[in-house]
DNA sequence: AATTATAATTATACCGTTATAATTTGTCAA
DNA sequence: TTGACAAATTATAACGGTATAATTATAATT
């Protein structure tokens, strides 16, 4: 792992270890240099990491301090990890209802870049928290990049087994949602009623390349989900 | 500005003026530092921007393209200048139902991290989207920070008037996003009808000196709120 | 034509320096 | 005690350099 990144890691870990709160100051660049035998310019990129990561924010002529006041049980929607991370305390339980190679929709294909009859794999499942629905997802791999899934890697971590097992590396997402209320189907899979709110979610995502390589839609149960999102000024 | 700001605002101008599409590609560095007559490491802080803006990406070892592929109509929840400018092309109009200084709660006083003590100014405002509603806001702002807001300010923008009429710098904020069902009172303003879905969202603003000074409630109208959320790998 | 090895291209990591701007602290006067 | 001013502290801007790693293009080989 590079330098920068494993000193972020370190100052998280000290973060956490000692339990600082919402504002306490961190050490000033100068000793983080000495303590961690690193450039000004590499300390001053683990900070800027952390600051993205919205666990510190800084302030010129001040000094660096601790943001981090998580509520608990909300998916964040900063980082593109999927919610395992998010959700890591709680029991989450798939269900797969279908997997299979297809031809792409017109839709699935635009979102993709790809050509109507390269081949996808589709992917749905049902997500449960603690037993309880949180999410309907239905997902379209292109076959071309995630060139292999079976049902054993989809019941766990698909972007555990892209990244790990097949050596992609993803680099962003687009997410575009809205709510509605629930049709028959979705109501059914989800265990709530026709009618009911949802929220639902597309979402694109691209390799580091640039490349889109998952097309996903997902229909949330509004009981369970939650979301934070950490903004800053730009 | 800084020179860093004015480059990245170039090149975004560029990018528009040229209408580049999705994946092309931008000047390599070297000839974007001839271009605008400046270091290296200044043009990686420019392209680093516009890369946390969600503009362009960067690949190592093939060049920096362009990322921007927005859907036109929804609200970006990555930086926090309210939606004026998501929606700038859209008409946005504000009924202020309610604007005086008051002691907060328990839980605003808890999210302002103020005394019960102290005055906040409490907004109350309805907005809407070519004459249909968007949302019902309502906000809390520490009056010692926020020292005055009059009916005119707050039937305009709040934040721009915090920015340019007293000087403050906005920093970041916290979100915190759930589902729900509307009750008689927000399906009233929202001229919907109680049980219909709603989303609402609960968001802490920061000073960059990481004082919290507005703690708002937003409930929206689910058939006008869609939201864009671009993330990245960290 | 396909594969493999090599070279060129290109962004990124990491180092270090000087200057600058925001904030905080200290000092002095009223 | 308050206010104004000066000094110290601290992060940020901007410069520039070398080394490295990922990608792409080219050449060599089969």
């Amino acid at each position: 792992m590079l330098k920068y990144q494993q000193i972020a890691n370190q100052i998280e870990q000290f973060i956490e270890e000692n339990q600082l709160q919402q504002g306490e100051k961190l050490p000033i660049l100068e000793n983080l240099m000495n303590q961690y035998n690193a450039s000004k310019s590499t300390i001053v990129k683990a900070l800027d990491l952390l600051e993205k990561k919205g666990i510190i924010f800084q302030v010129r002529g001040s000094g660096t301090f601790v943001r981090r006041k998580d509520r608990k049980g909300y998916i964040s929607l900063l980082s593109n990890q999927g919610f395992k991370k998010d959700l890591d305390q709680f029991e989450i339980t798939t269900k797969v209802m279908d997997l299979q190679v297809v031809k792409p929709t017109k839709e699935v294909a635009e979102n993709l870049n790809i050509l109507s009859d390269q081949d996808v794999y589709h992917v749905k499942r049902i997500r449960y928290i603690h037993g309880q629905t949180l999410c309907v997802e239905e997902s379209y791999y292109n076959k071309e990049i995630v060139t292999y899934l079976n049902k054993e890697i989809v019941t766990e971590s698909i972007f555990h087994y892209i990244q790990e097992g097949l050596g992609l590396k993803v680099g962003f997402s687009d997410m575009y949602m809205q709510m509605g209320k629930l049709n028959d189907e979705e109501a059914r899979l989800l265990g709530l009623i026709a009618g009911e709110p949802k929220m639902s979610a597309e979402t694109i995502f691209f390799l580091s390349s640039g490349k889109p390589f998952d097309f996903s839609k997902i229909t949330y149960n509004y009981q369970q989900a939650q979301f934070f999102i950490q903004g800053t000024n730009m």
